[in-house]
DNA sequence: GCCGTTTTCGGCCCGACTGTTTTCAGTCG
């Protein structure tokens, strides 16, 4: 069993351990233990071979043993005793996912509704049910059938930061296969869409049938039989999505990759174009009357519709053709454009690297910088730093920095915005830092002008250097809070701070149409991964994904600034 | 269930908000 898959399982079993009312601390030792497998960036298997799981922080003989069971096996019989302890557990762990309901509620709600899935909870709600049950009432009842609205919208959609990484497993998989000559990644994982419903590949390959078993070998393949033609192949995934598979012939590959990444706007609009050349561009080539003419790859095809190469992440029939052809489309911004990043957790707040590793790791990533940014201190939940304890960690900066002259380790830190708008350390402390990222944390539910008003606030502060996560969205879990983010932006804008381009796949904060808005009224991003974990230190790509998609180049990104202009770029007004 | 200059037991992350209450449990970040 692979390390998301144990994780999971881990996972599983703290809720259900908090569902049996055990002990809060046992069931939050499975959790840190699932978190802790999740981030790992070494191999699992490896690690139990070699005996080195206790050696893990929060992992001891009893996880440890649980955990090789799991990889040895595949199952573990403590997790089913524990299922089959608790009823309607699997019910109770979807209800979770309903904002405002936590273990106790959703378990309330599962034994005195004798409701077994949301679709059962939701008639419940309907049928004012819930207004009979103690601790319940209309207004509860009202968020949960909402709540479970948005679920539904959020069903059979991935994150880009677990469908690309899945999207490239599947590819080098097929691309492994001896029938298949390449495979490339198309659709809207191609596109950089922060969600997508769905994977898409195309395969060169002469042998489908080949293709359909090499398919059913892969582990993340749930059911590999539906074949549609000898062209199309459709199958499930474990990850909930569909993956389409476009079999294509070498002639033919350009223009397929081309239809598959769309999007259908932007496809239509080069069919128009064609149409108009008295060419005809369909799945399988482009044609000039019965001839097909030679495209290798998709900058041909351009080509020949008189265009320059139009990067996928811009092909939404949102004026790129129109820039394409004025010779306006903007150089994108590239991961390698990336100089540093500035949003860093480390274990002094709620990270899980030590200083030490976090400079050590974006030393060996080739960053020029890093700026550590630990919670402030009203973050309590976050273990969020004191003043006392911030001047102390900025000590243990100082030794990092001589120990790491190749790389500029900045001092920083994620200054809460305090609900009145303020900053939540005085003067003197965050005089003291080399910059600060503000965020809103707390008080999600102000009414819009209230939380613009707040937020605008804490721009005015002349310590402020960038706005973190500007929206507070968690993609695909919860809907961003009220902010008139025209006004939030043209006053970052005006008053010189950063906006961040929160890079965390479940964040992507701004999000593509913010960012535009940004470009347009002139504030400057800064794409950063907000990490938390050595694998967290590397979901900038995810943050470029979307830059891409709002058109931005490299000078629209703080971070893209080299070492020696950084100073200037973060100095401001001050 | 983990951990230890608090070391084999007794701590472990906590304050604000919400909706339901009439004194607070549960959820959230």
């Amino acid at each position: 069993m692979d390390r998301e898959r144990v994780a999971d399982v881990l996972e599983e079993i703290a809720l259900l351990l908090d569902l049996k009312g055990e002990s809060p601390f046992k069931s939050r030792a499975y959790r840190s233990a699932a978190t802790t497998i999740r981030a790992l960036d070494r191999d699992l298997a490896e690690l139990v071979r070699t005996g080195g799981l206790t050696a893990l922080p929060g992992i001891g003989s009893a996880l440890a043993e649980k955990i090789t069971t799991l990889v040895d096996t595949g199952s573990l019989p403590y997790r089913d005793r524990l299922r089959a302890e608790v009823p309607r557990a699997a019910a109770i762990a979807e209800f979770l996912r309903i904002p405002g309901l936590g273990p106790r509620k959703a378990q309330v709600l599962a034994e005195k509704l004798q409701v077994g899935s949301l679709g059962e909870l939701e008639y419940a709600c309907h049928e004012n049910r819930l207004l009979e049950i103690p601790g319940f009432g209309a207004r509860a009842q009202e968020k949960i059938l909402k709540g479970i609205e948005r679920l539904r919208s959020y069903r059979g959609r991935l994150l880009l930061g677990d469908a690309l990484p899945l999207a490239e497993e599947l590819r080098a998989a097929l691309a492994a296969a001896p029938v298949v000559t390449s495979a490339a990644i198309a659709g809207a994982v191609r596109r950089g869409e922060e969600t997508v419903g769905e994977i898409t590949l195309v395969v060169e390959s002469e042998d489908t049938q080949a293709i359909v078993a090499a398919l059913s070998r892969l582990p993340r393949v749930r059911d590999a039989s539906p074949l549609r033609d000898a062209s199309r192949i459709t199958v499930s995934l474990d990850a909930g999505v569909p993956l389409h598979l476009a079999v294509v012939r070498p002639e033919g590959r350009a223009c397929a990759l081309l239809h598959r990444t769309g999007g259908a706007a932007h496809l239509g609009a080069l069919q128009e174009r064609a149409r108009k050349g008295g060419l005809d561009l369909r799945e399988d080539g482009l044609y000039r009357g019965r001839e097909q003419l030679p495209c290798p790859d998709e900058e041909a095809v351009y080509r020949a519709l008189g265009l320059p190469f139009v990067a996928p992440e811009l092909r939404e029939g949102l004026g790129e053709i129109e820039a394409a052809e004025a010779g306006t489309l903007p150089d994108l911004v590239e991961e390698r454009d990336l100089r540093g990043i500035l949003h860093v957790h480390s274990t002094w707040s709620d990270g899980r690297l030590s200083i030490e590793e976090i400079v050590d790791r974006c030393s060996a990533l080739g960053y020029e910088y890093v700026g550590i940014t630990d919670h402030s201190q009203s973050a309590r939940y976050a273990r969020g730093l004191t003043p006392e304890s911030l001047r102390q960690q900025q000590m243990q900066i100082g030794e990092a920095r001589r120990g790491h002259p190749e790389i500029r380790v900045l001092m920083g830190s994620e200054v809460d915005i305090l609900p009145d708008g303020s900053l939540d350390y005085p003067e003197e402390v965050l005089a003291t830092l080399d910059f600060v990222v503000a965020s809103v944390h707390s008080s999600f539910g102000l009414k819009e002008a209230e939380q613009t008003g707040r937020i605008v606030r804490a721009l005015r502060h002349p310590r402020a250097t960038i706005l973190g996560h500007p929206t507070g969205r968690l993609l695909l879990a919860r809907e961003p809070y009220a902010v008139n983010l025209e006004e939030i932006l043209s006053t970052a804008a005006r008053e010189g701070v950063c906006v961040e381009l929160n890079a965390n796949p479940h964040r992507l904060d701004l999000d593509t149409a913010a960012c535009r808005l940004a470009r347009s009224l002139g504030a400057r991003v800064a794409i950063d991964p907000d990490a938390h974990d050595a694998a967290g230190l590397r979901d900038a790509r995810f943050g470029v994904a979307v830059a891409r998609r709002a058109g931005l180049t490299a000078a629209h990104i703080l971070n893209a600034s080299p070492a020696g202009r950084l100073d200037e770029a973060l100095a401001r007004r001050r």
